[in-house]
DNA sequence: AATGGTAATGCACACGTGTGCATTCAACGA
DNA sequence: TCGTTGAATGCACACGTGTGCATTACCATT
C-alpha cells in the first residue's frame, strides 16, 4: 500500500500540467500492470526470476501503452551507452565511405548505434576524441588521423576499447587493423615489372599518409635488384590532393613527355589513379595499358566500372568493417585485454590498365 | 560546515573501491574548489550570476582534474540530447553521400553530433525511427525512405522536428526539402529540345523513386507540344538497378540499335548516367554527344571528371545541408510550428554530353 | 541604526533506469 | 505445527546533472 501511494506521489510529481505531452515510462507500466518498477524492469531485460504470468502481463501493458526504454536514463545508471564513435574526416574518400559503409552495418546489426564525429582539423583530433567520452560511448573507431597518445589513457582509465583502421597506431591501449600494404606493394611491383616496362613511378599524395608510404616503400624495395641492375629506372611522383583532380594535375605535370615519362605507375590510391588515367587517356593522348601501365590501391567501386577498368590492389571494405567489429566487442565484453595488431590480406584484381 | 560534510559523505558514497578508475565529476570540482555542485554547473554554462573569482577559480580546477560534462547525465535531466538522428540507408548513393557529407559538417558545426541509423529494409522504417526517440535526440533529418504516418505523431507528441529531404513526405509535423525537380526537368527537356535530337528518352529506376518520378514527369510535360505535333518520338527506359551498373546494363539493353533508339536521353540521376555513357562509349562505340544526348540529374563530383564531362542538373548538396539544419534548429528554437515545404533551386551545368 | 535591495551561492528535487538486498509467500519435510 | 527452502517481487539507492527557490552577505538609502 505504501508502494502505491508512492507510486501516486510519483505520478502527480511528474506535474501532469507542465509540458502538454508525457513520456511514458516504466513507473507508468508497473502502475498499470499493478507491479513493481523493478519487476517492469526485470520482464524486458529477460530476467529469469520473473513468473511467466506477470512476464506476460507487463509486456502487454508495455505494448498497450507503447512504453520504449529510455536509453539516456539506462545509460546513466550502467553508465554505458551502446552508442560507438566513428572519427573519420569528411566523405570525400572513396573507399573510407564503402567501408564506413559497411562498418555503420556492422555495428548496428551487433546491437549498437554508430556517432560519427568529423575531424577536419588534425589540430583537434584530441578534444574531438575527448568529446566522445562525455557520451559513454562504448567504444571507437577511427578511419582518419592520429589520435593524440595522451588521449589513450583516458580511454584505458575508462575501459573503452578503441581501434584504429589503416592508421599508423602508435596508441596505447589500442588495437590497429590495417590491410596487408606491405604485400600490396611487392605485388603491384611483380606485376608491373612483368610488363616488361622500363620507367617506374609511385604516385604518392603530397605529405604522405602512413598507408601510403608503406606501399611505396615495399614497392621500391621489391624493384630494387632491377634498379641495381640498371634494367629499369624508378620517378617518385607527388600529387597536392588526395583526389581525382590530384591524379589528374599529377598526370599534366609528370606525363606530358611520353618518351622519358614513367610508363609503369604504382598509385596510392584508386581515386587518384582514375584522375590520372583520365589525364593521360583524353589530355595526354596515351593508350592504357600500351603506352602507360597503371595499378591502384583498394579496389573502390568506380575502379570496376567500365571506363576505367582499373589493374588494383584489392582490400575488402566488408571485411575490414568485421574485423573492427570483432574485436571491438571482444573488448567490450573484456577479453583480450593486450593490444593487438591485426592484418587484412590483400588481393590483386587484374583488370585492364596493366 | 553542514555542507562540507555532505559532500564528504558524497564522496564516500562514491565507493572509492568499487571500480578501480573514478570519473572525475562535478561534485569532485565543486569540493576542490570548495564551492557548491550548483556554482559549479552554473560557472560552466556561462551564468551571469556568478562573480567572476569564482568562476575562474573553478574554470582552472576544473581544467586542473580534468572535468568533462557528462553529457548522458545531462540528458537525462534535460530531458534533451544533442544528438540529431540521421536516417539513411547505405552509402551507396553518390549524392545522398556528398549531402550527408555537408550535413554532418553543418551538425557538429552547431553543436549537435550525428546519429546515424541505417534502414535497408524499408518495412524497419518506423521501428528504427522509434529507436532513435530512445536517445531523446533533438531532431531527424530522413534522407531514405518515407516514414509511416504513424510516427510522426509520436515525433510531434515529442516535440522532436523531423525533415525530410526529397522525399515524397507526407508526414505530419515535418518539414520537407526537395530540390526543384520541376524545374530541372523543364530545363533537361529544353536543353536537349535545342540539341536537335528527335528521339527522347527518360531513364529512370525500376520502380521509381519520388524524385525520379517528378522529374520525368515534367520532362514529359515540357516535350509535351513538339511530341504532339510529331516532330520527336518519346520511349521510357527503365534500369534494374538505382547505380552504375543498372545504366550500363540499360543502355546495352535500349541502345543497341543506334538507327531507332533514343538519342536524347534524360536520365533520372548522374550515376545512372555514367553508366550509360561508358556502355554507349565502350560497348556499343557511340560517340557523345554526337550520337547521343545524354543529361543527368544531381551533378555529383564524377560528373565534372574528365572521364565524363556530364552535362547534368545541379542541386548544390551544400545548400541542402544548410536549408536542412537552419529548419531543424528553427523547429527546435520553437519557431515556425507550421508544416513547411522548401525547395532549393537548380540550375544546368552544361559540360561534354549534351 | 533600520530597511530595502541586489549580487552570489547553497539546498534539494527531479530526470528514468538497473540492481543488491530484504521481504513475502507458499510449499514441504520433520 | 514449526522451521526451512526457494521462488517471486518490492524497496531503496545510485548514476551526474540542471535549476527553482531559499539563504546569505553586503551595500546604499532613508
Amino acid at each position: 500500500m505504501s508502494e502505491a501511494k508512492h507510486n501516486r506521489a510519483k505520478a502527480d510529481g511528474a506535474k501532469p500540467g507542465r509540458d502538454m505531452q508525457h513520456i511514458v515510462t516504466s513507473a507508468d507500466v508497473a502502475r498499470e500492470a499493478g507491479v513493481s518498477r523493478s519487476t517492469v524492469s526485470r520482464c524486458l531485460s529477460g530476467d529469469r526470476r520473473i513468473s511467466d504470468a506477470t512476464r506476460k502481463r507487463v509486456q502487454e501493458t508495455a505494448n498497450r501503452l507503447g512504453y520504449h526504454v529510455n536509453k539516456i536514463a539506462r545509460s546513466m545508471n550502467t553508465r554505458k551507452s551502446d552508442l560507438i564513435g566513428l572519427v573519420t574526416s569528411g566523405l570525400s574518400d572513396p573507399f573510407r565511405v564503402e567501408f564506413l559503409d559497411k562498418l555503420i552495418l556492422a555495428i548496428q546489426q551487433s546491437g549498437y548505434r554508430p556517432l560519427v564525429i568529423d575531424v577536419s582539423d588534425p589540430a583537434q583530433m584530441g578534444t574531438s576524441m575527448m568529446h566522445l567520452l562525455q557520451y559513454q560511448v562504448a567504444g571507437v573507431v577511427v578511419t582518419s588521423g592520429s589520435p593524440p597518445p595522451e588521449v589513450g589513457v583516458h580511454f584505458l582509465k575508462r575501459n573503452v576499447p578503441v581501434v584504429l583502421v589503416n592508421r599508423a597506431g602508435r596508441l596505447e591501449g589500442a588495437d590497429v587493423i590495417n590491410c596487408d600494404n606491405v604485400r600490396g606493394g611487392e605485388m603491384a611491383a611483380d606485376l608491373l615489372l612483368e610488363t616488361g616496362k622500363t620507367r617506374f613511378g609511385f604516385l604518392n599524395v603530397k605529405g604522405g599518409t602512413f598507408s601510403g608510404n608503406v606501399r611505396g616503400e615495399t614497392f621500391v624495395s621489391r624493384i630494387a635488384p632491377r634498379l641495381a641492375n640498371g634494367d629499369i629506372s624508378f620517378t617518385p611522383l607527388v600529387c597536392d590532393s588526395s583526389d581525382y583532380d590530384g591524379g589528374f594535375n599529377a598526370a599534366l605535370k609528370f606525363l606530358a613527355t611520353p618518351e622519358t615519362a614513367p610508363n609503369a605507375i604504382f598509385c596510392a590510391k584508386d581515386h587518384i589513379a582514375l584522375g590520372l588515367l583520365d589525364a593521360a587517356r583524353f589530355e595526354l593522348g596515351l593508350r592504357i595499358p600500351e603506352d602507360i601501365a597503371v595499378v591502384g590501391f583498394d579496389d573502390i567501386a568506380a575502379a570496376r566500372q567500365g571506363a576505367y577498368q582499373l589493374t588494383t590492389v584489392c582490400q575488402s571494405a566488408t571485411k575490414l568493417a568485421e574485423m573492427t567489429v570483432d574485436r571491438l566487442r571482444q573488448r567490450i565484453r573484456g577479453d583480450a585485454l593486450t593490444d593487438q595488431r591485426l592484418i587484412l590480406p590483400v588481393e590483386m584484381t587484374r583488370r585492364r590498365t596493366a
